[in-house]
DNA sequence: AATGAATGAGATTTCATTCAT
DNA sequence: AATGAATGAAATCTCATTCAT
């Protein structure tokens, strides 16, 4: 309970079995599901015992909080050169999409991950635990792309707050549905046909 | 300790009970998420012994099945003759959202247990317990409408599956999230919104 | 945590068991101590599994809070009538005393096990357990006793809560360690012996 | 791997370490109770790792012993002077009340946490811990002072075992409890009553 | 047809202790 | 002399399932 979260800073040893934690937690959530990733299957996944897990981290939930930070600057880092590189909003959603498929490749589990506990993991209180954190960070958000192009009058006057949502739940959801029900999908070619459509969809005349 | 599974034939009380039952199980799955469903919580809702499930099912996947089953078969009757009443392959994607957002008003609780199961619920197998079934019945499918819409030159030349998914997953995906973030949310319009997405996206020249 | 808690009757079975599994924690207690008093080893002690305890007991507090009713309950209706057959403070003190002794003889267990509650057992919020609790119900209460002997005239004019802290801590504590220190004690001699040395203390020039 | 406690001599540091450690110990037991005081508490308070204070003592018992035997030292010469400067017994139980006020004062946290490892701590053999150490080595004791009054002819014919007890918890427990229900109270009033209670339970005639 | 009671497997978490550095 | 890291045992609690009535 009083453990390493009042701490000013973290040891080199510290900092790698944590990131090597929230790692082995990514991969058994992506591969078992949430309601598999229990403490125990982590610790066997991560080769160390149960307690070593509560040493690092306060509580299963500080965990999942540090996966899902993790997860988010990671993507954060990934995300943001590239929409920066592209100067129209088709550019950069086109680039969104496939930026999300590259990520998706490289770091498929923690995407995995992310999606598990974002769907399933509670806090203490009841709510879901990512209630409380911030989960789309990158600069742009689609949704300002988006807002963007219709001022520019790049797009046409759609409503934004659907059409964010669709773009976004074509990434987290369609795609990754699509990858779970068919693992050898070349997800280039799937993120190129979704920006064909959404190209289609948004812009003007 | 027969198993009225194995029975061929069931009472009508039977029956009765076991829609009860299923019923409730969807109420508790849509208020309050997978991992708080318990047989408990079930049972409490429906007003009976955790032991009458068991009863009444050979086990907790057995319940789930059977609301999936349910759950499909209703959205089959609500979505055909709305799907007949259209000449169009527009027309009928458009049925099909609006029509989604119809049913998903008023069978709420079934819309949103069955995502819940199709997300979490995992076989004894630890594959997922929806990989099995059956979860598009109705005809045509998304992917006939689409098919046959670029059949009859109505549609362009795009990707069937990629898009059949996308249209798929923004009924289940993204309507139901933009719903659970904002319940006051006006599903019709967000139908209609849709409706107009994909036309754009989906129609010739 | 929705248990039997909000029900309104209770079946002779559970009414039995519950009792049952008071007294063996109550004995466990008594006989090794509020640590060594783990759920496992009340259930061993009760030839129980230990989710039997659970399944009648929402935690462990609502157990041991029942076994404080218990005691407390079964203490007031042991000590009242010996006090209301006394006239005199003195005298109810004498039945106090004596009363407390035959109690610890009969329900020795009991009697240990809320004391070790009553130091050692804390509440989800972090306080002892029992300071939500009311601990002495028997009419009237020492205090009570000494405050009308002096009223009366019949006793001194010393401080009440000293007093009454005294004799009751005489039973709950001093008489207790004796006894534990030498299992072989004569507690009527030693209650009696008490008794002179209050009179002494406590009566008019 | 060599056990400081098997070695004849300690350095200075040692001393002094071993010393801060068993403060610590006694602040948190005082402040948090018996079941709060774990190693890493006791740890977090002094500003060590757990394993600084495994290094000094070989176990948690030996800890707790090393406290006992601390502060029933320090209690013992705190007390003796006192005593030997009274010449009846009815003054020596006086000073022994007023001298136990000054020293809870003093050495609270000391105090209090004597008593809970009195009443909690288990051995190795499930016995008390403090069952084979010496806990009041005070010349006189209690014991004597009744004794020696008794003889002297000061003292009533009690039975100084009773009376011995009841003196002891009076301090040990009583008052503790009484200040524990009441943080602002007058110790030494509080003892100063107890003082003539005592003296009229016990004096001849 | 239904139920109360019981159960065992397993989940999270705590804690004293050990060990290499 | 001290520490960070790791560990395994054990504690509480949950849950799907079984069984006698």
């Amino acid at each position: 309970m009083q453990r390493k979260t009042e701490r000013s800073a973290r040891t080199f040893t510290e900092t790698a079995r944590r990131a090597q934690i929230v790692q082995c937690a990514a991969d058994v959530m992506a591969d078992s599901g949430y309601a598999r990733a229990t403490m125990a299957e982590i610790a066997r996944q991560a080769g160390v015992a149960k307690s070593v897990i509560s040493y690092h981290f306060a509580d299963k939930n500080e965990l999942l909080q540090e996966l899902i930070r993790t997860a988010v600057a990671t993507f954060t880092e990934f995300m943001e050169p590239r929409l920066a590189a592209r100067a129209t909003a088709s550019g950069k959603i086109s680039a969104y999409l496939t930026g999300s498929a590259d990520y998706m490749i490289v770091h498929r589990s923690m995407h995995l991950a992310v999606l598990e506990i974002a769907l399933n993991a509670l806090g203490p209180d009841g709510l879901p635990l990512v209630a409380s954190m911030p989960l789309e960070v990158h600069r742009p958000s689609v949704d300002e792309i988006l807002r963007d192009g219709q001022r520019s009058g790049e797009l046409r006057d759609f409503d934004v707050q659907v059409m964010a949502g669709l773009v976004r739940s074509a990434v987290t959801h369609t795609m990754l549905l699509a990858q779970r029900a068919n693992p050898g999908l070349d997800l280039h070619a799937y993120a190129r046909e979704l920006a064909i459509t959404f190209d289609l969809a948004t812009r003007r005349g």
